[in-house]
DNA sequence: GGTCTAATTCTAGCGCCGCTAGATTTTATG
DNA sequence: CATAAAATCTAGCGGCGCTAGAATTAGACC
């Protein structure tokens, strides 16, 4: 390997380094507790090294929030894939959505809670991104009216859901209770069905 | 006048001025922008002033937030007696409520969005919120199974349509045609109504 | 009106923040 | 080995939330 090669390699070492120096540090404390101060102690370099490969903390925070997009994009794209036809596609990429949520909290936050400078429905809209909500709309089944408008109202009432439990607004209990209502309005079924069975919060 | 009741006016004043100050200046330039040395230098005081009359900023943006709670309520609680008995009550209070977060962002940022030390769904609950709440619960009518839960779900679907678009995540085009969408899916019709019109996202 | 005490307000500073200029060290090249 | 380029570090800037103790002001009492 080439003295740049081994170099470059380094440097995309130091750049996942980073990332993950975030991430964990989030997980563990909470965005507040990320700095550039820890950042740099955490991988073992000083602060202006994170400006070598970074231009500014919220570019750490967005590229957090990318990966994010990614793997939520993977893990809807999953469950349109593993059911396709089927009535419970829509359940479970919503379901899929929460639960990615809960268990990304920080992530989730990086990706849809904090001021960020991604840009969102625009060209300049990270492929995953796209690919998560594209996922969405796929989900709501074909033959919909309007899907892409659709898919932005539940994608609404989802990380509406989402954000409200997660800083402890509503009760995080009842959680599955509240989707099953919100997927069951969203169902190309809700528009034909009779009343609906009465649901009990947990 | 006695010199203490003097006394207690002028504190009084000064507390209404922080608050004051402290939307003005989240108004104009966002909550970042709201420091205790800007607030300080607003109300013409030094900084260790504002923390006789508050535990800390948080307090400051919490008060903030109490106030937008009890200006939610009435509103939303307006809403509910205007149109007593009809079927757009539901859309009225729904419709006031992304008024209410479109034309009071700071507050309303400072009341759903922002980390904060109020309590909610507790013995703790400031009034207001479990008025606002309640109007919600209201403007679902009567005869609704598990009301207070379909109303968590509706705060959810709502307060998600409002960041996302707040937030530029969403574009805020099509707004109303998105609240048309919760409505109608909300609404005690949309459980025995037919196939529903096409919306065009504006 | 003067003095003393209490209340109020201010100054100065702490430890931390994001970020950068220029110094220093390290690495690569000839 | 010397030199230049690259990489990294030190030191510092201007700002943040917050507080201890100094200074000032106001009120009570004689």
């Amino acid at each position: 390997m080439s003295i740049a090669e081994r170099k470059e390699r380094q440097r995309a070492e130091r750049y996942e380094l980073i990332l993950a120096a975030a991430r964990e540090l989030a997980e563990a404390e909470g965005w507040d507790a990320v700095t550039t101060r820890r950042l740099a102690d955490l991988i073992n370099y000083s602060q202006p090294v994170l400006y070598s490969h970074f231009k500014g903390k919220a570019e750490i925070m967005a590229a957090v929030a990318t990966r994010g997009f990614e793997e939520l994009a993977a893990r809807l794209e999953a469950e349109t894939v593993k059911a396709a036809g089927a009535g419970g596609v829509l359940r479970n990429v919503c379901a899929a959505y929460v639960d990615f949520a809960r268990s990304h909290a920080v992530v989730y936050e990086a990706m849809f809670v904090l001021p960020t400078n991604i840009k969102f429905a625009s060209d300049d809209t990270p492929p995953a991104l796209r690919a998560a909500f594209a996922a969405l709309v796929a989900a709501l089944g074909p033959d919909r009216r309007e899907p892409v408008f659709l898919a932005e109202v539940l994608w609404g009432a989802l990380h509406g859901l989402v954000v409200l439990m997660q800083s402890g607004r509503i009760p995080a209990s009842g959680a599955e209770a509240r989707l099953e209502v919100l997927v069951e309005k969203f169902s190309d079924k809700a528009q034909v069905s009779g009343p609906l069975e009465p649901h009990k919060p947990a």
